[in-house]
DNA sequence: TCGATCGCATTTGCATACACAATCGATCGA
DNA sequence: TCGATCGATTGTGTATGCAAATGCGATCGA
């Protein structure tokens, strides 16, 4: 087995192992490797892991909490099913709550908040240039957190991150499609101009656009490779 | 879809020790008979509900996934300590939330769903006259709840009912000022009218609207008794 | 007198053990 | 042959025990 010193040579050993088996899990769901549907076993996991149950079973606990898994009592927990239309529902409230944060910060952000938006938009750019789909979403989490972040509302703030993450586990693959790097960047373009305009309404109305165009991108993605499954 | 057979939420005796524990732990706070800020110990909460510290862990943790419970390491859970600014800014997101829903309901809810509301909103006439504020929260949750559901989005429901639950632990009385009530029904009314009109745009500003006026009545009471903590 | 360090007590985090519930298969009955 | 009921097995839910870490107090030093 693995020797826990406190000596942390490879990475994050240094952490509660509950806390690190939810993000483990968390992982694997995002990239797939446990497909939706998948039992979980307390056991099972635990030999995986190296550790006991107790620890996974807060893990699940924490999972389920935050939607990734479901729980049935006595029965074990499975990673969540998402259904293309609850992947599209949640689409449509991400999309929501970004138009609300991009309102909000377009009539709060300091002078700061916008030339920092403006200068992580115009690095943007060379990324889309390169084509480098990771460097992008990225940059796009950074984008969009910065605008989350200029709401002064970190409840707010929170939420959307909390909901983002939740959506981003079974979003993946989505923005692999050149054309739409490009896109994606134009739409933040225009975004930007409404910001700069003041103009929160239409800076709200662009985003949900952008979003759901987003979401169309994704839908396409979902009806390629239907699992109907488990 | 009521999936939700297994667990039965509150009262019941006879569901998962580990969820009882979890909705006494979440109704005392909500009542504050837990303060904010409270040490909350293990083994003496164990030993309150005359259990073992493994339920109590798993209900903690689940709080602490809702934001009720701050945790950290190894050092034990306190209640969540709320400023009136963090109440404000949780307000102002509940408020944009139902702004959403009330927008998304105007335009996509079935005849009957209207005809249901409208026969809710018409309930709450004689309670209005009675003063029943217990009778006038029931109401108005269902009235909101209504809402939620007519966006045919059950996601953006879940949350919204997620985080006006998490808001309404810290509401308690507010309320209970007799003019607010009457208020509250009267802005109802002319969010009914906005929604019978069709008027989404509308609709959305005056939910937003009744919302934050529920908070600004709210702000009085934190006002009042600041308690400054511990 | 004030500060720092060491040691102790308390409490969390994890492991292990046990009991009961749910599922699955087999046997019995029609 | 098909259905139902009953038992065995699997796995969750809970209890308990142990070790490490944190916080506090006392003692030592300046």
């Amino acid at each position: 087995m693995a020797s826990n010193f406190e000596t942390e040579d490879d990475g994050d050993d240094r952490g509660l192992l509950s806390d690190r088996i939810r993000n483990a899990l968390t992982d694997e769901i995002a990239t797939g490797t446990l497909a939706a549907g998948a039992a979980l076993d307390e056991q099972q996991l635990a030999d995986r892991f190296g550790a006991s149950r107790t620890p996974v079973r807060e893990a699940l606990r924490q999972l389920a909490a935050g939607g990734l898994v479901e729980l049935r009592a006595r029965r074990g927990g499975v990673v969540a099913r998402m259904t293309p239309e609850r992947i599209m529902e949640m689409f449509e409230t991400v999309a929501e709550i970004e138009a609300i944060c991009v309102r909000l910060a377009t009539y709060r952000m300091t002078p700061l908040e916008r030339s920092h938006l403006i200068e992580l938009h115009d690095l943007s750019q060379p990324i889309v240039e390169t084509g480098d789909f990771d460097a992008y979403d990225s940059f796009n989490r950074q984008f969009h957190e910065a605008i989350y972040h200029a709401t002064h509302n970190s409840f707010l703030a929170e939420q959307a991150i909390a909901v983002r993450n939740r959506l981003n586990a079974f979003r993946r693959t989505q923005l692999r499609q050149g054309e739409r790097l490009r896109r994606s960047r134009d739409e933040h373009e225009a975004i930007m101009q409404a910001i700069a305009e003041g103009d929160g309404e239409m800076a709200s109305r662009r985003m949900r656009a952008h979003m759901l165009n987003a979401a169309t991108s994704l839908s396409r993605f979902i009806e390629i490779n239907k699992p109907g499954g488990v």
